[in-house]
DNA sequence: TAAATTCCTATTGACAAAATAGGAATTAAA
DNA sequence: TTTAATTCCTATTTTGTCAATAGGAATTTA
């Protein structure tokens, strides 16, 4: 599975907030409610998109999320490397990960590298604007 | 990580019988020190993909495998469903997982759902042969 | 008969994903 | 000024899958 619960959960917020835009600052409790998931198990993700700057948080009493800019602008790409790290198809081409020591050899390297343009040109043709409707 | 060890040693076990088209049965032995991964591991990629008819075994002594079709006609796709079972990128798109109660308002599955297409129109459009350089 | 092989089943270890928990810090509103 | 709602922080637990190993049975050629 190239994609977990972790990214899921980070596209699951940015839609959320894309639809209640101009709102304000919207609650993961409100978020929670709607998407039908665990409010515990949202904020890590919410946690980490403000981390990146993807959305602006305001702590306490009608505190929330909110876009930092119009959803046109996000790429669906930028919002699921920020629950997953990484996208790459297989382990040898993730950066965390120790170089391999066959890549000079590997008759299966180039294909792989391929695969993982040919995935993230689509993530980043996708603008979380598209997810409306 | 959608693409395991299981998927990439079927591809290389693939790959080496392709590289040693015509001479026969080739064991696992051989392939194994070529491919320097281990015999007991690579042994279930090869029952997996004997089971699933892409490749002839032959047991006892200078038995082995071989190609069951010409290089060109194997498709990467069916190759690594052998060994993975299933190449979607998130798990509600698998067969094998129970239907997501959410499916006909999730607002993110469309996407996944073209993105599994992309995924397998290329892994489709790439045969063994396109391997061997 | 011996050696080389595929085949079968089971088990273990390691790691990541998934989910939960408790509470601290903050802030708006009552 | 207090209270309630919220983000933020850290830790833990549970679960499941991947990765790898192990031992031996069945088969077949030399």
């Amino acid at each position: 599975m190239m994609i977990t619960t972790k990214g899921r959960n980070a596209l699951k917020i940015m839609v959320d907030l894309a639809a209640h835009e101009g709102d304000g600052y919207v609650s993961l409790n409100d978020i929670a409610e709607r998407q039908k998931e665990s409010l515990k198990y949202l904020e890590s993700s919410a946690a980490q998109l403000s981390a990146a700057g993807l959305v602006v948080s305001a702590r306490g009493k009608s505190g929330g999320y909110k876009l930092s800019k119009p959803a046109k602008d996000y790429t669906v790409a930028e919002i699921l490397l920020s629950g997953e790290g990484s996208l790459a198809p297989v382990s040898c081409l993730e950066k965390s990960s120790a170089p391999c020591e066959n890549a000079q050899t590997c008759m299966t390297l180039p294909l792989f590298k391929e695969l993982d343009e040919v995935i993230m040109n689509f993530l980043n043709s996708k603008t979380l604007a598209d997810l409306l409707q």
